[in-house]
DNA sequence: GTTGAGCGTT
């Protein structure tokens, strides 16, 4: 039985789920399998991986078929070391079946373990090595998903766009209608030639034409080389 | 081969 994730979501009519973080990044579904499993029934385990590299993101989701056992297990594996780690365990809130496991919540004491979230001062610092994609300058499993669930409140979609249309006509600051930039780097003097094109790097005559083979056809033996000795040969 | 707060797929 470890075909959780690989085709999907079963059946999630009545499942709990719970969210399974801090555990290694090489840790699998199998592995936790028996874990979860052994404190309540197992219904599912998904664990979100990178498309790109394929690596575990660090966190799995454990479906369980009751609350009870899936408290239980939280209670019980929250916190537990597997494969060296501590992982922590806690029922999935953002997920699409995000069942209101708040019922039996009463513990009142959950808002402490927020003391280490708030602990995010860099973000970048593992794209550094990551860096591979340089492409992918934007993640969506970025920590800055949206904003509180009570953002989406009273924000309607229609009556922003009714409103966009409005501002449209009195704001009309069309980007593409600004001024013909007078400032325009016309280039002052638009010599398209005449301006050292091709500077060799390397040759020895990149100074100005010397005085010696820069007319080898006689002009400078007639006006700069009357003295067949002062020539080249300075011996 | 690395990282470490968080919220999910056929």
């Amino acid at each position: 039985m470890s075909h959780f994730g690989r085709s999907g979501p079963p059946d999630i009519r009545d499942t709990y789920s719970l969210l399974v973080l801090n555990i290694t990044f090489r840790t699998t579904a199998d592995d936790l399998f028996p874990l979860f499993d052994k404190y309540g029934k197992v219904v599912d385990i998904f664990i979100p991986r990178d498309r790109r590299t394929g690596d575990s993101r660090g966190f799995a989701f454990v479906r369980y078929k009751y609350a009870d056992e899936a408290e239980k297990a939280v209670k019980k594996l929250d916190g537990r070391n597997v494969d060296g780690r501590d992982i922590m365990v806690q029922f999935a809130k953002y997920g699409p079946n995000a069942e209101p496991i708040s019922r039996d919540d009463h513990r009142g004491k959950d808002s402490r373990r927020r003391s280490r979230s708030r602990s995010r001062d860099r973000y970048y610092e593992r794209d550094r090595h990551r860096g591979r994609e340089r492409d992918y300058r934007h993640r969506s499993r970025s920590r800055s998903r949206s904003i509180s669930p009570d953002y989406d409140r009273g924000r309607g979609r229609g009556r922003d766009d009714d409103y966009r249309s409005r501002s449209r006509s009195v704001d009309s600051a069309s980007p593409r209608h600004r001024s013909p930039s007078p400032g325009r780097s016309l280039s002052p003097r638009r010599t398209p030639s005449s301006r050292e094109a091709s500077p060799d790097r390397r040759s020895p005559a990149k100074r100005s034409p010397p005085p010696k083979s820069a007319s080898p056809r006689g002009r400078q033996s007639v006006s700069r080389s009357p003295s067949p000795r002062n020539s080249d040969a300075d011996e």
